[in-house]
Formats: structure tokens, C-alpha cells, sequence
DNA sequence: GTTAAAGTACGACAATTATCGTACGTTAAA
DNA sequence: TTTAACGTACGATAATTGTCGTACTTTAAC
């Protein structure tokens, strides 16, 4: 038995497939990392099979084809990833993540009036 | 010699220390990261010259208490970082991870106004 | 000049990660 | 019923990480 930890890079490529398109067998998860990198099929699978010795997907072997799901949320691990970036990266300040994730290049104009109207929540709920 | 990676954990420990007090004895590092946890004198010590091979610090030898110094910028890792996480924890969306900042506990309200002035000097940019 | 303190150098280590090959079982088609 | 395709199990391995002990050097105080 394994204790909680975070997720390694490569482990959460593995999750952002199982997040994405629910239960799958091996072969998918291959196959989608496969559009970014070469994968050989028995890395991924041991890699998933590693996955479930940590608790960090579960697998129903009732078929021949096993089929494998994440076992921890997605938010709940976006949660962690942020926090732990904050303390280690950006000095505590929330700010400076979030202004460095808007200054990217992928947001758009409407992700930006967007979380201006998010803004405008949380200063209601803070009040 | 060794490829520009990213810095580990544990380094990325030393290079905050390093980006706020700016060029460091190793007895100091060492002194800073054990506010937070144990840290054995030589372990600081080997990691900070390992570091120096990768690159990731530079080091003053012109003195027998050797002055290390950060090689990297700052900003530059905070957007590394960023632009990764983007891709392996959020789905491509730098407005999730934007918004799962804000939504961290240690945003304030005074964290909200300055983002949502911030958010106003992109969007005059972006016309 | 001896000695204690403070420094660097560096080898060794266990744990973890990511990788792949090989063995082996099962299915289905020819 | 052979055989090829497809699946799991799992050992081996190289690289990396984080850790620490030990050896050696320099400095300065006595």
C-alpha cells in the first residue's frame, strides 16, 4: 500500500485521458498519448498498473480488456497543484499566478470577460 | 554538461531563496530552507552544486565561503510552469487555472481589485 | 604551531520514475 | 486445431532525486 502523493508528470497525462473520455481500456489511453509522443504499449500499461497500486485509478478486470478510471477528481487535484505552485513558485501570492496564467497567450477576450464576472462574485461573497 | 530541464521541487526550494535575498552563502540557503523543514548542512550544500552543473545557479569561488547566485529568472520559471500546467492539469484553459487561483484561500479582496484592473489594461490591449 | 570551527568535495545510497522486453494466457478466425 | 492477434504480468534497468557521511582544506583564535 502506498501512501497519497502527487501525481508525476507523466502519470497525469494518463489522468487528463481518463478525465476526458471516462473508463478506458489500455489501448485508448496508448493510443491518445500516442497523438503527443511515442508510447510503447507496455509502458503505459505498466504505468497504469502502477497507478492502481497508488490509488490513483481503479480498474474493473471483470473482462478480458481491463478497464481502467481515475480514482481521484480533477478539481481535487488541480487544487493541490495550485496550491503547493503557489507557496513554491510565486511567493504565496495567488495574484501573481493568476495574472501570469492570463497573460498567456491562450487567453482570449472572452476568457478575460469572463473572469472579470467571476471577480465580481467572489467580491460579493468576500462582503 | 547538462540539457536546460526544469528545476525540481527541491530546487525550485533553493531558487526562491536565492530570487529573494539574491547571491547567497550556502550556509544561509540552509539556514532559510530549515525554517520550514530539516535539512542536513551538506545535503543544501551538494544540491546547490549540482545545481550549478545544470546551469540552474551560478557560483562566486573568489572567496572560501562561495556565493551562489540564481542563473535563471524568475519570471521565466513562472511561466514555464504555467504554460505546462496548463497543458497537463487544466485542459489547455489558462482561465480554469486563473480562476482556480482566485478561488485559493489566500486571494483577498485587495487580490480581486488589482486583477480586475489588470484585466482591463489586457482587454485595451487586445483592441 | 595546535586546535577548533567552518568551509568545500565527493562518493554512496535508497527510492522513485519512466521505460521496455519477454513470458504467458485467451480469443477468434482460418 | 493451429496460429496470429491481443491482452496482462512482471522483471530489469538507467536516470534522477534527495539524502548524508566522511575526508580534506582553510581560517582564525589561543
Amino acid at each position: 500500500m502506498h501512501k497519497e502523493r502527487k501525481p508525476t508528470d507523466a502519470e497525469l497525462e494518463v489522468l487528463q485521458v481518463l478525465w476526458e473520455h471516462g473508463p478506458s481500456s489500455v489501448r485508448f489511453v496508448n493510443m491518445e498519448l500516442s497523438k503527443n509522443r511515442e508510447v510503447v504499449y507496455t509502458t503505459t500499461l505498466k504505468m497504469m498498473q502502477v497507478m492502481v497500486d497508488k490509488e490513483f485509478l481503479r480498474r474493473d478486470t471483470s473482462r478480458r480488456t481491463h478497464l481502467y478510471e481515475a480514482a481521484i477528481e480533477e478539481q481535487a487535484v488541480q487544487e493541490n497543484i495550485v496550491d503547493k505552485l503557489v507557496d513554491t513558485v510565486f511567493r504565496g501570492s495567488p495574484l501573481k499566478l493568476a495574472m501570469q496564467a492570463l497573460g498567456h497567450e491562450k487567453a482570449s477576450a472572452r476568457d478575460l470577460a469572463e473572469i472579470k464576472k467571476i471577480i465580481e462574485e467572489l467580491e460579493k461573497d468576500k462582503k
